[in-house]
DNA sequence: GTTCGAGACACTACGGCCCT
DNA sequence: AGGGCCGTAGTGTCTCGAAC
């Protein structure tokens, strides 16, 4: 049996890319999605007479609008307040007395925002860069669904979030298991015995390893899981997605490997590359 | 003196669930 | 039925200590 290890000098040829745009090419399309944005904050800013006012008409906007503006607002008035904490609309009240006193003048915002060039394409250019974000990841998750389905559709089970949604629990999948364990994937035999818990991750281009999510908090994922296994006498394994560029970075390559020699056959680590060769019924049955 | 790795924190998008 | 919030996604960036 290969192991993760054994992939290792070849592993370009193992990866999967999932494409990203190059610049300048996506200005066009952030113009498209943020002119009007910015154009229309614009218009609010110079109808209200004070930054918080300005806060509160944006508010009073209805979305997909109202995130876009606050996300602009954060640019021009008050770079302490993320969008996120803007997003919880009884809050409002709150942040102005919290944080009034830091927000721009409206004045200078003003003075700002007839400064600059237009079209903005500066700003529309940080604005569209979140834009993408996560959606790699499920992309990930999707075509291991997808390879799933057609490959052991009629066999065995399979249950997650194909794309966003909530992760599976595994205290509400696995009878007596205590913690709040969240995972991407579960598979199990049509009778309901669960055989491979799994956790997918695409890496672009991190290095370094993340302590919760990344192989120290992966660790304590399979000791825990295969102690489950042998007390409940259940053929139970974890397997491990992982893909992306970022795999040859650092010692992860190196880190994914330790952690599948650590499970002793009852873990294992595929890029989607890998899946035809490894990801085999026999080790499913194992 | 500089570079590098790892950890910590932060950021926005979006589907789905919950509440009204 | 619709609006709002929550959870999950990947990655940008800062700091600090170790290694070169």
């Amino acid at each position: 049996m290969t192991s993760f290890s054994d992939y290792q000098s070849r592993s370009a040829q193992y990866m999967t890319f999932i494409d990203s745009e190059f610049y300048p090419d996506y200005l066009d399309e952030a113009r498209i999605i943020y002119g009007s944005v910015i154009e229309q904050f614009s218009e609010l800013a110079n109808m209200a007479s004070s930054s918080a006012e300005l806060l509160i008409r944006i508010v009073d906007t209805p979305n997909p609008s109202r995130t876009q503006l606050l996300r602009v607002f954060r640019k021009y008035v008050s770079p302490d307040t993320s969008v996120e904490m803007l997003k919880v609309k009884k809050k409002i009240p709150k942040i102005i007395a919290d944080y009034g006193h830091r927000f721009r003048d409206i004045e200078q915002v003003k003075a700002n925002l007839a400064n600059r060039p237009k079209p903005d394409e500066a700003l529309m250019a940080i604005l569209i860069e979140y834009k993408s974000r996560g959606q790699k990841g499920y992309e990930l998750t999707e075509a291991f669904f997808l390879w799933f389905e057609s490959n052991f559709g009629s066999e065995y089970l399979i249950q997650g979030p194909v794309r966003a949604g909530r992760d599976v629990m595994l205290n509400e999948v696995l009878k007596d298991w205590q913690t709040k364990t969240p995972a991407d994937i579960l598979i199990s035999r049509n009778d309901g015995t669960p055989l491979v818990i799994g956790f997918a991750r695409y890496d672009s281009d991190r290095g370094g390893a993340q302590e919760d999510d990344r192989t120290g908090g992966n660790r304590d994922k399979v000791t825990d899981i295969l102690r489950y296994a042998e007390r409940y006498q259940l053929p139970l394994k974890v397997f491990f997605l992982n893909d992306g560029p970022g795999l040859t970075l650092g010692s992860m390559w190196n880190d994914y490997a330790a952690l599948e020699k650590y499970g002793k056959g009852k873990v294992m680590v595929c890029t989607l590359k890998m899946l035809d060769e490894r990801f085999t019924r026999d080790w499913l049955e194992i």
